[in-house]
DNA sequence: CTTGTCAGCAAAAGCGCTTTGGATCGGGTC
DNA sequence: GACCCGATCCAAAGCGCTTTTGCTGACAAG
């Protein structure tokens, strides 16, 4: 069923029917009525990519995920985050497309869906310092929010944050409240924003306390379960171990408790550790009392608000930039204790 | 850059310049040259809503994600699953498209996108018996392929399945010759017809070795952490626990060996836990001896290969149904050891 | 009885592409 | 020399929608 069809069955013309479909006020109150009666008994819907010609734009978002790091590993939080931007993009009619691509294709990826008009709007996603998608998009004017921010980047631009710097001040200062001195950090791929600013806020928190770092206790990587447990294995084969982890992600915390484990060290007690919470749906840090000691911040309402955000950017282009800076919020868990000895 | 404007540029008709540049053989190789080149400098795309209009295709997949069992609970593997589709989709020239939807609006989702013309064919998960969606899908003639089988319905399909029950069996037969007889499911939700054939294999070993499964020890709910860690406390607390757990997910095992941990019993020695591995990118299963003793199967790869299912089915709308069922790799890890006592 | 206004509707021109149905032209056939 | 033919290329008709423009008739104002 088409436009077409529908207007002949209605004894109007097309642009009437679409009139009365898209709430023009050019048609009166009883014609729109048996228009959309009709339409409804007839399952009419409007062809998008007709629409998408006609109109210029294609109602739909999108989300290029690249493998930049490693081909294999997915981000865990992709999930969720979907999740909460899909509602979002539901309730206001718009259709998510993702599109995978190689390490560095990002730019060319955003040149394509932007030429093509594929999409209203992109996600950018783990921004790095002085990224190169930025000037990019802002090149091809195409709308687009980030999550996260990309420091080095001048230009203004739409983003939500996390306050990670803060947050991994504050998990470091918990920990050295604790009487911890020998943490370790385990961190995400330092050349993402988000990993620079946690492991500025855990080495202020040292420095602060006038405790001098040990290299051999800062790690970056692939934020996966066998990352934490590698790492953690290594480092608690140090001469000087650390008595407490600070980890950037739940997925390599429960990493470093497999290490613990495999040591016979008990978390919270021999070891302490601390890490950031995304708020996973599958992996949540217990229902009644948190399994670990956590900064937290809901990954999914991030992709929520984030959605949103895009759409408001894309109804109204020249709207000042909009930023916001979400506070985790820290939470006391089983696996940390007093520093022992 | 559009068409119009490349053959002005060109100094040929529309006609011509799509012709050359989509292979066709009325136009001479100099001139398909020239064109491709100056496509090339001129950076021009096709633009895909009117090349959807013009062809009644979208180039497009679409994957309708429903929050079945609960709508805050996003699927672990999704991630990988999509991971794996996305690079076949790309290969082909396919994007993907998402669409969330609530409890039971999935085959209403399934009428729009074919009324709308919004894809040329959609992957279905997570299959239950007799599941609604595959009579929708042949009523509209949208085409289709189902990661997991549908017992019940008659008509036949594309799918590709694991063995599921097969790989349970034989992972309760490997618990049986270590001598466990008190054996504990953690299944996942059982309307999903996955969960209902690993059940089936787990009962099936069972009942060949003569022992009576304590109703106490089968479970079936979301495949959590928090899943498998209340359950496993749960069963623990019993006046006669399990020595040993089966579980279907490594997450919901994760959370049985926090529950194990809780209790000071040592995974392996005191009790044993062997589980189904969907290969998980972030959660790899030990990169050198496994973790856990378990049956796995590349969820990514069966994105990868379902991928190509679809594309071919939508090529050749008439081709014999394909299926594929994988046999699920057993490897033996830390996690089990003979029944102590 | 004009004139102006306005609600209500229709015709038609795109949007950017594919595809059908010619047109043109040089060369080979009889 | 008339005819056919393959090789190239072009004009124009859609695909299903939105939107500009214009028309018609009713009705109030002058």
């Amino acid at each position: 069923m088409n436009l077409k069809e529908l207007s002949q069955i209605l004894g109007l013309s097309q642009t009437t029917v679409s009139r009365a479909l898209n709430g023009y006020p050019e048609v009166s109150e009883a014609t729109r009525a048996r228009v959309v009666a009709a339409a409804e008994t007839h399952n009419y819907r409007p062809n998008p990519r007709a629409q998408g010609l006609a109109t210029g734009h294609s109602r739909c978002i999108g989300h290029v995920i690249s493998s930049k790091h490693s081909v294999e590993t997915v981000n865990p939080i992709f999930g969720d985050f979907m999740a909460g931007a899909g509602e979002t993009y539901a309730r206001h009619g718009y259709e998510m497309m993702l599109t995978r691509v190689d390490a560095d294709g990002e730019a060319d990826a955003y040149r394509n869906l932007k030429a093509r008009g594929a999409v209203d709007g992109v996600v950018v996603h783990a921004p790095c310092m002085d990224d190169a998608r930025l000037p990019v998009l802002h090149e091809i004017d195409l709308p687009f929010v980030v999550h996260g921010r990309a420091s080095g980047t001048n230009t203004p631009y739409d983003w939500l944050d996390v306050n990670n710097r803060r947050a991994f001040h504050d998990a470091a200062q918990y920990l050295l409240d604790l009487g911890h001195s020998r943490i370790a950090l385990i961190n995400g791929h330092e050349d993402m924003d988000f990993a620079m600013r946690r492991r500025t806020g855990f080495e202020d928190a040292m420095r602060a306390a006038g405790i001098e770092i040990d290299p051999e206790l800062m790690v970056a990587g692939e934020m996966t379960e066998g990352h934490g447990y590698r790492n953690a294995q290594r480092m608690l084969g140090h001469h000087a171990p650390p008595t407490a982890f600070l980890v950037s992600s739940i997925i390599s915390a429960l990493g470093v408790r497999r290490a613990l484990d495999a040591r016979g060290l008990r978390v919270g007690e021999d070891v302490s550790i601390a890490t950031f919470d995304d708020c996973i749906s599958y992996l949540q840090n217990g229902a009644d009392t948190p399994v670990f000691t956590a900064a937290r911040s809901s990954v999914r309402a991030a992709g929520a608000c984030l959605a949103e955000m895009l759409i408001d950017r894309i109804q109204n282009p020249s709207a000042p930039p909009a930023t916001r800076l979400w506070e985790a919020e820290f939470v006391v868990g089983a696996s940390t204790g007093p520093c022992p000895g």
